[in-house]
DNA sequence: CGTGCAGTGCTTGTATACAAGCACCTGTCG
DNA sequence: CGACAGGTGCTTGTATACAAGCACTGCACG
């Protein structure tokens, strides 16, 4: 969706810090200083802050005037939104779905469910495989495009997901899950798929209550978002 | 969705330039330069830049590092792509509706029909109460938000609809679609209610190839998209 | 006449300087 | 001892200066 992929600096710091926002290791609340960041990554305050308006715009990243910037606490209807436009958009991917099946993305699909099933496997590893796998659902279906969209808008579920995991539940009963619909899907069977990926969705869903029960400083809480400044460290 | 209302410039251009986009006074393939809107607007570079910077992200501009700025080009694949998008939502949307409605939405929705039937209505009038009902339908489900996400896609849809609307179609045929919808919600047919939002949402859709074959020099030719130099006025 | 090549003027990308404002800290005064 | 006022250091917003590069123009040369 993105149009440049030309290589300024001011993408790469957009990627990376997304990257780091999605996978926790800034963590919501956390404040962002855009001096800060441009001495950390050797460039000016100019791509870092366009960087940071960008996140701004994805929702991960709460920019407030002339007080600070903070990444977004995760917001449990940003959440419920992100959730349900995903199942919207998969269940009608899986509607499109064409007679013939794109042979080589199937293969695809196929190699991924090998790897997720693999025993050592890290967080990071099967995310990436997570995503790989229903974006490659969705090409089948010939809107593999709108995946850009739909992972865009789920940046709060993802971060809240991987709160999830986190915790204790394994993988396994995910990779199992995703198997399940696969098998439906090159079967040719849509309505056991359809009742696959709405279980396998809600699932993943179901587990964040759990977890804000257990880490509620990391979500938002309601309407009063409360920037906090940051401790000034004086040295002497 | 976007989180700050602080009142910045930023703010206000990206809002005034989107909306210049969407309503085609800046047509498709129209040069934008940062200077020349930062003086015409008063302002300096920053503030336009950064609001274009939100455009492209958008997908409404094309940025192209050392060469230019430019109105993307309606691409034909993401117009499909919005239109699948939103029709995935908002039919769900009408499954996710409760028994019970909220009654002063639904005073505001037949306000609204009541207004699309007006003779004199221009365009813009009309595609304000189209924004609106929609909006309010999905409101009704319980998944207003989602609307946000839904519009900020389907900025090249609009684009298409606008076109469409140019030409001769009349805006009756489409509030008439729409009151069709809007009685089969309040009497809880929901099969009828998908039914003729679903052929209310094609009917859009089916226009676009009309105008694309009327006026193809809007839309982009494939992948090759050729960014073209202005000609440079000299004064003298 | 055709071709190549430097000049020129624009473009966006980045860096830096200044402006405006919030929050805490601290000293002073009641 | 408490409260209030101003200093201080950070924050982001905006303006400006410089850097790098593409594309066209027009002249020179074969």
């Amino acid at each position: 969706m993105a149009q440049t992929n030309r290589r300024t600096s001011r993408r790469s710091i957009y990627l990376k810090l997304r990257q780091m926002v999605l996978t926790l290791e800034l963590p919501p609340g956390a404040a962002l200083s855009e001096n800060e960041l441009a001495a950390s990554l050797g460039v000016s305050r100019t791509p870092v802050r366009e960087s940071l308006i960008l996140l701004a715009q994805d929702g991960l990243v709460q920019i407030f005037p002339k007080i600070g910037s903070f990444v977004s606490r995760v917001d449990p209807a940003q959440v419920a939104d992100a959730q349900f436009l995903r199942e919207a958009v998969e269940l009608a991917s899986l509607d499109a779905l064409p007679s013939e099946l794109d042979a080589s993305v199937v293969a695809e699909l196929r190699d991924n469910l090998g790897r997720q099933q693999r025993t050592r496997l890290s967080l990071e590893e099967f995310f990436e495989l997570d995503e790989a796998f229903h974006h490659g659902l969705m090409r089948l279906g010939g809107h593999g495009n709108v995946w850009t969209t739909v992972a865009a808008a789920k940046g709060h579920l993802d971060r809240a997901r991987r709160l999830g995991l986190h915790e204790n539940v394994s993988p396994a009963v995910f990779a199992d899950q995703h198997q399940e619909i696969f098998d439906a899907v090159v079967s040719g069977d849509l309505a056991l798929a359809r009742t696959a990926m709405r279980t396998h969705l809600r699932a993943v869903f179901s587990d964040i209550e759990r977890i804000r029960t257990h880490s509620p400083e990391l979500f938002a809480t309601g309407s009063s978002s409360v920037p906090v400044r940051r401790n000034v460290v004086v040295w002497e």
